[in-house]
Formats: C-alpha cells, sequence, structure tokens
DNA sequence: ACACTTACTTACTAGTTAGTAAGTAAAGAA
DNA sequence: TTCTTTACTTACTAACTAGTAAGTAAGTGT
C-alpha cells in the first residue's frame, strides 16, 4: 500500500474558505439570501472576521465576481482548451456547464446574479458584465473558426449564434433547478443536434 | 373633442394595488430583494394591512405566481391567440416578452425565481413549476403543427425545441437587464432566422 | 337599533441585518 | 527585546425583518 502523495495544495485560508463559502452560497441560493452570520457560523468564525477580510457584502460579492472572471481568461487560454478544435472547444463549454449541474445543480453565475441585478453595488455589476462579454466574444470566435472550417453548422453572424447559446445555457441550468436534471440534458442535446453536423 | 368613455374598470383595491406592487418589485428587484414596508410605503399604507390581506410573505409570492397561472391560460385559450397558425401564435409569444422588455426591462416570472428557487416557499415553487411545464406544453404542441404544416421549420422533437426556445427567451430578458436591449433584439432574431422559413 | 364584518391603524415583539470600535494573542521584523 | 502587523474576538449599535395583538371607524345586514 503506497501512502498518498503530500498533498501539494496547502489548507486554504480563512480569507480563501469565506470566499469559496460565499460563492458555494450565492450559487446555491442567490446573493441576497445569504448573510455573514451564515458565512461565519458555518465557518467557525465571528461574522466580524469576516468584515475583516470583506467590509462591506458589496466588497465580498465584487471579490466573487472578479475571481471567477480570472477564472474565465485562464481557463480560455489554457493549451489544452485554446488548442482544440471549434467542436472540441464548444464541448468543454459544454462540460463546464456540466460540472455546475453536477454540483448541487448550481446555476452559473450570470444566471445566479440576473435577476437581483439592480439591487447589486456598481463594480459587481462592472465585473459581471465584463465577464459576460467576454465569454460571448471567445464563443464568437470559436463559432465562426468552427464554420470556416465546417465543422460547426448555423445561420445567421457568430455573433448573435454565440448570445443565444450562451443564454441558452444559462437558461438551461434555471430550469434544471426548477425541474430536475433532464430538460437540462435536452436543451442541451438540442443544442448539439443543431450545431454539429 | 370627446369625453373619453367612462372607463369601466374599477379602481383596483387594495388588495389588489398590493399584488400589483409586489409583481412589479418581484419581477425587477426579486424576492429576496422587497419587503412589507417597501410595499407600505410606496402604497401609502401600514406594513399590517399587507399582513391583513396576506398574512405571509409566503402567501403573498404564492398568489403573485398562481395569478401568473392564471393569466397565462387565459391567454393561451383566448381566441386571437388560439385560433392563430403557428407561425402566429410563436409571434405573439414574442410580444410578451418584447412587452417585459418594454416594461423597464423585467424579466419573466421564470427568470425572476429561477435562481432563488431554493429560499421560496415550496406552495410557490409548485406554481411556478405548473406555470413552466404548461407554457413548454403549449409552445410544444405550437411548433409541432408548425412543422406538420410547414410554416415553422426546426429538427428534433417538439417538445426539446420548445424547452429550449422557452429557456432563451427566459435569459434574453435576463442578458437585456445586465446590458441593454440590443443582444434581447439580436437573439430573438437568431429564433426567428432558425424557426420561420 | 344593534350585531357583525371589512379594512384597516397603532403599538409592539423577537430575531436578523450589515457594520463598527476596541481589545487581544501570536507571529515576524528591528 | 520591543515594535508592528496580522488575524482575529467581544461587545455593541442602528436599522430593518416578518409577524402579532388589540383597537377602531365605516359600512352591511337584520
Amino acid at each position: 500500500m503506497l501512502t498518498p502523495p503530500p498533498t501539494p495544495t496547502l489548507p486554504p485560508d480563512t480569507r480563501t474558505r469565506i470566499l469559496d463559502l460565499a460563492e458555494e452560497l450565492l450559487l446555491e441560493r442567490g446573493f441576497n439570501a445569504f448573510s455573514y452570520q451564515h458565512l461565519a457560523k458555518e465557518l467557525g468564525v465571528k461574522p466580524a472576521a469576516i468584515h475583516y477580510h470583506y467590509p462591506s457584502k458589496d466588497d465580498l460579492g465584487t471579490a466573487i465576481v472578479a475571481r471567477q472572471l480570472r477564472r474565465l481568461r485562464k481557463w480560455r487560454d489554457l493549451p489544452r482548451v485554446a488548442d482544440l478544435p471549434p467542436a472540441a472547444q464548444f464541448e468543454a463549454l459544454l462540460a463546464v456547464y456540466d460540472t455546475h449541474l453536477g454540483h448541487e445543480r448550481r446555476v452559473c453565475l450570470f444566471g445566479a446574479l440576473a435577476a437581483d441585478f439592480r439591487t447589486l453595488p456598481a463594480p459587481m455589476q462592472a465585473e459581471l458584465r465584463t465577464f459576460n462579454r467576454e465569454l460571448t466574444e471567445w464563443l464568437a470566435q470559436v463559432l465562426a473558426v468552427g464554420r470556416a472550417t465546417g465543422t460547426l453548422r448555423f445561420v445567421g453572424s457568430p455573433a448573435a449564434k454565440a448570445a443565444q447559446v450562451l443564454t441558452t445555457l444559462a437558461g438551461a441550468l434555471q430550469v434544471a433547478r426548477v425541474h430536475d436534471e433532464t430538460p437540462f440534458q435536452v436543451i442541451v442535446g438540442q443544442l448539439r443536434l443543431e450545431l454539429l453536423p
């Protein structure tokens, strides 16, 4: 029997644990449905400890979206994503949404914040707009190359198709939450059927 | 100059005014983002007056969804909707979403509640599931007839296409809220391009 | 005329919210 | 060794939350 190799990841510090839990609650229950008390209780610290790291809930919310934007950019530029052919890049995108589904049917960041958007602090709104814009631009490029090389099929402009597909995926996770995983699979199946020749 | 005909609609009573305002706030800011105090202040009554008509916020929320479900059934069965050819029924559906967009970019009921779904009272969850299921079944039927008569074009099952289209429309209103009306028009344009031959 | 119902208001509670100020224990730097 | 910084806790506030109980004024029915 081998002893497991020493884990290379340090145990996350309080700052990160707060952010992780806040993100989890945001994606599972919505931004206005969790409080510093909830976070503190579950983490075994006092609410003031959270104010120490994130003085206001606005700061905390903005940090969540900012981190997701950093992750998006990192993921998009990863060689194992950036070097894929378009159809496989599309599948990689679907895999991300499938992961959300697997994690307690979490919605995506956009789907979690859109309804409450007007109650969000301005920096959070700005970061979310950037997040959505960059993701849409990335997919539009993928679709354009895919159609040019004959591996993806659609009518209309790549930008319009990208906006439509991402909107559908965000909505599909919401439908999965309201019903179950079935409609998500049905909708993704329909997307594949239409895009992949 | 003609004097306007005497309005046949009575001025709405407090009970209705509460429900109207609560629905408006729900669709514009989310269910966890308004309180009995907000409602009371804007209506010029005391919070206890709202508890008189809707004892708990659960009751109020459930009443909002129940009314929307009644409206959906009524709309769907209206002769000027039910007797239309499929392509025109689809356009009538788009017109409803366009109306939401025109009303301060309100999201649809489903889009407003999906993210916070797990924080909602059980009767509200049940009503929302029914709402979404009946709307999807209606559209599936429209699409099936439309394809059979050659006025609508799509691949896959009518049920899958209906789920995809409605999900996209709900998401499109959310995108409009985060950005502006342009992406909504783009997405709806894409839907028309694909469905109408 | 009297009883009853409707639609509220006034006055209150207990719990939760974000946020602050002051204190403290431990670690690292000078 | 002392100073400083980091990462908290304790103790607090003011505002807001849903919700309740008791009272009241205006009708409605008999």
